[in-house]
DNA sequence: CTTGACTCCGTACTATGGTACGGGTGGGAA
DNA sequence: TTCCCACCCGTACCATAGTACGGAGTCAAG
């Protein structure tokens, strides 16, 4: 019997089976046929392609909503390659925001860095001294304004 | 009574009420003395400190985790500056690889985007054609060894 | 006909960093 | 003295993307 149950499935789409069972009850695959008396899933071809479509999209930094979203896109007729366009847009834009954010945390470090003696008892390490966030937070805002968003 | 309770605490510090419980929790903060018969949290000022050096670190891309060692350096009076030094650039080395895999990812995007036309259907949607994985995984390596690693 | 690999299902757990809730008490101001 | 806000505690929950587990049933090869 070379069906294609979900041991099988999962590795030719290269993800494990508990991967898949994951993205069933996501709601990302549907279920599939459980023709035979075992009740074991039996996948057609559609849906490895589906899971590597996914994997494909995650790989470019969407998350497994915004993937859904695609698959939504890819699923309906009256879609349009502006629409897919536009996610890819969004999502460029966020990773900007993300990389900028890591650019000024690598810059504060890169100084940190450099005025550090690395040696010494701590009292002189100016990174430590850095981190003592000297200076209340003031009355002005803070909390709820200065969360930080990953 | 202008005690240093749980709540002002925590404003001083620029966090709420939960993340100060949370890091008593977690060990970041040590447990303080409960002197009246309330049992309200009495903060001393080093606490105060503590939570902006936790902030602090936070802002700079270090863990939880991390803090904690940075925090455990801090109390050690046999600890050197080399010793938050190595940490500092061992946080600078994954921001980078951090960024490297942001860069690809963006290199990937522009690329799809530059070449999909924008209109018409998703048929000629280059975008969504790049998704559509084509090309099996193969018989070699998968799964276990691409693991994304985030 | 046995054995071992595969599958089923539901649930719980991982890591990360908090946030929310509910029932019960304490504190200080009007 | 009342009244509300702040605090107590434990527990559950949020999002993210899976991973693990245990007991039972099934399939195919030997």
């Amino acid at each position: 019997m070379r069906a294609m149950t979900i041991g099988r499935a999962a590795r030719e789409a290269g993800v494990g089976v508990e991967t898949v069972r994951f993205y069933e009850r996501r709601g990302l695959i549907e279920q599939p046929s459980k023709p035979t008396s075992s009740g074991f899933r039996i996948y057609p071809a559609e849906t490895i392609e589906r899971i590597r479509f996914i994997r494909q999209a995650q790989e470019l930094g969407f998350s497994l909503r915004e993937v859904c979203e695609l698959l939504e896109l890819r699923a309906d007729p009256q879609a349009d390659a502006a629409d897919v366009q536009t996610k890819t847009a969004a999502k460029l834009t966020d990773i900007d925001a993300k990389m900028g954010q890591l650019q000024r945390i690598k810059d504060a470090l890169q100084t940190l860095l450099a005025a550090c003696p690395g040696q010494g008892t701590l009292g002189c390490c100016s990174i430590m001294e850095a981190l003592e966030g000297h200076g209340e937070p003031g009355t002005s805002e803070r909390r709820r304004s200065s969360r930080r968003q990953r």
